[in-house]
DNA sequence: CGCGTTTGACCCGCGC
DNA sequence: GCGCGGGTCAAACGCG
C-alpha cells in the first residue's frame, strides 16, 4: 500500500475489513475479541442475553476458578455463570455463592464496616450474598453480621446446654440426654429463623431504600444533564469566544476517563498523561512530564508504597505526573475514607482506565464529536482487523486517544476505545459520549476495587438500565488496562426479536425515524447518568464526592420521572428490532453530527451539528 | 504548501 | 537475554 494519501481508495483497512457478510448474534463474541479478551476475565450470564464480563488486574492466584480462555492470555480467566433476577428488585435473587472479598487486604479489613456499609449501598445483592455466605466469614464485615445475627449468643446458650445435659447424663437416661439436646436444638433453631427472619426484612428495607435513592439520584442525574446540556449548547459560542479573546481556557465540559473529581480537570498541567515525550515537544502548552522522564525519576520521586508496584501492575503506559498526594484526596473537599495507598491505586487504575464502545457500524469509525488524528495502525494479534490510533487534535497536547478495530469474529461491529482525559472544553456533541464514557470509567474505577465490587457494578448496571432488556456493560478491569465496554451491539432479546441472520441491518429503514431519535437521545444519557450514578455509590468514588465534573455540579433539583424515562427507553429499545443497527446509529447522530461516511450504514438523517467539529471523517471512508 | 494518512521502525513491557 | 506484542514516532506521501 502506498503511503499517504487521504482519500486513497485503500486507504483504511479497518473499513476494508468489513466483510458484509452474514453475521452471526448472540454468539458472544467477546470470546474472541482481542479487546474485551486481552486478558482474565469473569464472564457471566446476567440474563437472556445478558454477558457480562469482568477482568481483573490481578494475580493468577486470585482467580479461583479458572478457566482457559480461546485467546492465549497471560491471566488467568473466570467464568462465573451467574443468573441474576431482574423482576424483582426486592425479592432475594439466588446467587451461586461467591467469594466478594476476595483478596482482601489489611488495610481493606480495618475498613470491613465501611465496606459493608458502601456495599450494602451500592449493591444490595451483596447483602444477600453475605446472608448465604455467612458461614465463610473471613472477612470483617460478616462477622459484623455475625455478631448482629446473636449467632454467637446461640453457640454460648447451646454450649452451656450442653455441660447441663452432660450433667444430668450422670443420673438421667441416654433419652433424656438426647431429648434435652432435641429441645435446645430446636429453641436454637427457632432463634435463627427469627433472626433470619430479622435480617430479611431489613434487606428489603435497605433494597427498598435503596432502589429509592437510586432513582432519586439517578433521576436528579437526568435532569440536571438535560439542563446543563442545554446551558453548554447555548454557551458554546461565549466560551469559545472566552479563549480566543482572553487565551484562557475555559472549562466547560471535559471528557474525563479518569478521575473526573480531580482538579486536573480545570489544570491541564495536572492532567494524566498518556502522551510522550515526543507529544509534549509538540505541544506548547502542553504541561505534562514526558513519560520517560518519569519513569527514570518515578522511584526516586514516587516515594508512595504500592505505587511503583501498580506501575508494574497496569503496565506501560501509566503516566502521571501527580505526586501521589495529589489527585482525588488531595483535590476533594471531602475527606478520605480510604486509606492512602487505596486511593493511589484507584487513581492509578482510573488513569489507565479504558472506556470501549461496541456498536454495528459500517463506518471506519464512530462520529463521537471530536477532533482525531490518526498516528498509528497496527495489526493486533488474533483479530485479522488492523487497530487503528487516534489522538485527540482539538486542543494541542490533550491526551485523550482512542483506538478503533473492528471485532474478529463479527466485523460489522467496531469497537472503539477511548483512553485518557481531554484537557479542553467539548463541544456539545461530543458531551453524550464524553460523559457516557466518562461514567463508564468512574463505574470502573469503583469496580476495580474489588471483584466483589466489579461484580456489584455489573449486576446494578444491568439491573438499573436495563432490566428488561439486554446486558450492554462489561466490565472488564484487566490488565494492563482496565477497561469498561459499552456493548450496544446486542438485541435486547433475541428470541422476541430475531435479527435477520445474513444482513447487517441498516440503522433507519424501516426504523421509525422518531425512535431514532428518541433513543438515540436517550441512551448515552441513560448509561452516563446510571454508570456515574453506580459509581458514585460505591467505596472508594464516595469518597471523592467533590466532583468538580459537570456531573457533580449539578445542582439538587426536583426529582422528574426518571422512571419514566428509563422505562420508556427502555420500551423503545425492546420494541425496535433493528436496536442494535438503530443504537449504533444512534450514538453517531447524538454525537454530532454528520456521519460522513459514505457507507451504507449509520446515521445519515441529516442532523448535523452546527458547532461541532465533525472531525473525523476522514480518508478512511472507503475502502 | 499545509494537513492528514500511511507505514516501517522503534520503544517498552512482559513472559519464557 | 531473547522474542513477542502493543503502542508510538516520524518520514514519506497524497490530496485539496
Amino acid at each position: 500500500m502506498a503511503r499517504g494519501g487521504g482519500l486513497s481508495i485503500d486507504s483504511d483497512p479497518i473499513g476494508s475489513f468489513f466483510p458484509h457478510k452474514p453475521v452471526v448474534l448472540n454468539s458472544f463474541p467477546e470470546d474472541n475479541n482481542t479487546i474485551n479478551n486481552s486478558s482474565g476475565q469473569h464472564k457471566w450470564k446476567l440474563g437472556p442475553n445478558m454477558d457480562v464480563t469482568v477482568t481483573r488486574n490481578r494475580s493468577p492466584s486470585s482467580s479461583p476458578n479458572t478457566n482457559t480462555n480461546t485467546n492465549t492470555t497471560s491471566t488467568s480467566t473466570s467464568t462465573i455463570p451467574f443468573q441474576v433476577n431482574h423482576t424483582s428488585d426486592n425479592k432475594r435473587p439466588h446467587i451461586d455463592e461467591m467469594d466478594f472479598f476476595p483478596n482482601k487486604t489489611d488495610d481493606d479489613h480495618n475498613n470491613g464496616i465501611n465496606n459493608f456499609a458502601s456495599a450494602s449501598t451500592s449493591a444490595p445483592p451483596s447483602l444477600d450474598h453475605l446472608l448465604h455466605t455467612h458461614d465463610h466469614s473471613s472477612t470483617p464485615a460478616i462477622l459484623e453480621l455475625k455478631v448482629n445475627t446473636g449467632l454467637n449468643l446461640l453457640t454460648t446458650n447451646t454450649g452451656s446446654d450442653h455441660s447441663m445435659v452432660d450433667d444430668e447424663t450422670s443420673t438421667n437416661s441416654e433419652e433424656k440426654r438426647a431429648k434435652s439436646e432435641m429441645v435446645v436444638l430446636q429453641a436454637e433453631l427457632e432463634r435463627m429463623k427469627v433472626e433470619n427472619h430479622k435480617l430479611r426484612n431489613m434487606l428489603d428495607q435497605v433494597n427498598t431504600n435503596y432502589n429509592a435513592l437510586q432513582m432519586h439520584l439517578v433521576s436528579l442525574m437526568q435532569e440536571q444533564k438535560e439542563e446543563e446540556g442545554e446551558q453548554q449548547v447555548f454557551d458554546g459560542k461565549l466560551d469559545e469566544e472566552k479563549q480566543s479573546g482572553n487565551g484562557a481556557l475555559v472549562p466547560r465540559q471535559f471528557m474525563d476517563l479518569g478521575l473526573a473529581s480531580n482538579a486536573d480537570n480545570n489544570e491541564p498541567s495536572h492532567s494524566s498523561s498518556v502522551g510522550r515525550s515526543q507529544d509534549l515537544s509538540k505541544s506548547p502548552i502542553n504541561n505534562e512530564v514526558a513519560s520517560k522522564e518519569f519513569d527514570t525519576k518515578k522511584n526516586g520521586s514516587v516515594s508512595d508504597e504500592g505505587f511503583d508496584q501498580d506501575k508494574k501492575e497496569f503496565g506501560r503506559g501509566i503516566e502521571r505526573e501527580d505526586s501521589p498526594s495529589e489527585g482525588i484526596a488531595a483535590n476533594s473537599n471531602v475527606p478520605k475514607f480510604s486509606p492512602p495507598r487505596n486511593v493511589d491505586q484507584a487513581e492509578a487504575t482510573m488513569r489507565k482506565a479504558r472506556v470501549s464502545v461496541r456498536a454495528r457500524s459500517e463506518a471506519p469509525m464512530i462520529t463521537d464529536g471530536c477532533q482525531w488524528r490518526k498516528y498509528g495502525q497496527k495489526m493486533a494479534k488474533g483479530n485479522p482487523c488492523p487497530r487503528a490510533y487516534y489522538r485527540c487534535t482539538m486542543a494541542a497536547g490533550c491526551p485523550v486517544r482512542k483506538q478503533v478495530q473492528r471485532c474478529a469474529e463479527d466485523r460489522t461491529i467496531l469497537i472503539t476505545t477511548y483512553e485518557g482525559n481531554h484537557n479542553h472544553p467539548l463541544p456539545p456533541a461530543a458531551l453524550a459520549m464524553a460523559q457516557t464514557t466518562s461514567s463508564a470509567a468512574r463505574m470502573l474505577l469503583s469496580g476495580s476495587m474489588s471483584s466483589a465490587d466489579g461484580l456489584m457494578n455489573a449486576n446494578f448496571l444491568t439491573r438499573t438500565l436495563l432490566p428488561c432488556s439486554s446486558s450492554m456493560a462489561t466490565i472488564s478491569a484487566s490488565a494492563p488496562f482496565p477497561t469498561v465496554t459499552l456493548d450496544l451491539t446486542q438485541s435486547p432479546n433475541p428470541l422476541q426479536f430475531p435479527k435477520p441472520p445474513n444482513q447487517f441491518q441498516i440503522p433507519f429503514p424501516g426504523v421509525p425515524q422518531n425512535f431514532a431519535n428518541s433513543s438515540a437521545s436517550l441512551l448515552p444519557q441513560i448509561f452516563g447518568q446510571a454508570l456515574y450514578n453506580q459509581s458514585k455509590f460505591s467505596g472508594l468514588q464516595m469518597s471523592q464526592d467533590a466532583d468538580p465534573s459537570p456531573l457533580s455540579n449539578q445542582s439538587q433539583r426536583p426529582p422528574p420521572h426518571l422512571a419514566d424515562t428509563v422505562s420508556a427507553a427502555t420500551a423503545a429499545i425492546a420494541a425496535d428490532p433493528n436496536f442494535t443497527a438503530a443504537l449504533a446509529a444512534a450514538i453517531t447522530s447524538i454525537i454530532g453530527g454528520a456521519q460522513p461516511s459514505n457507507s451504507t450504514s449509520t446515521n445519515n438523517n441529516g442532523t448535523t451539528s452546527n458547532n461541532t467539529s465533525n472531525a473525523n471523517v476522514t480518508s478512511n471512508n472507503n475502502k
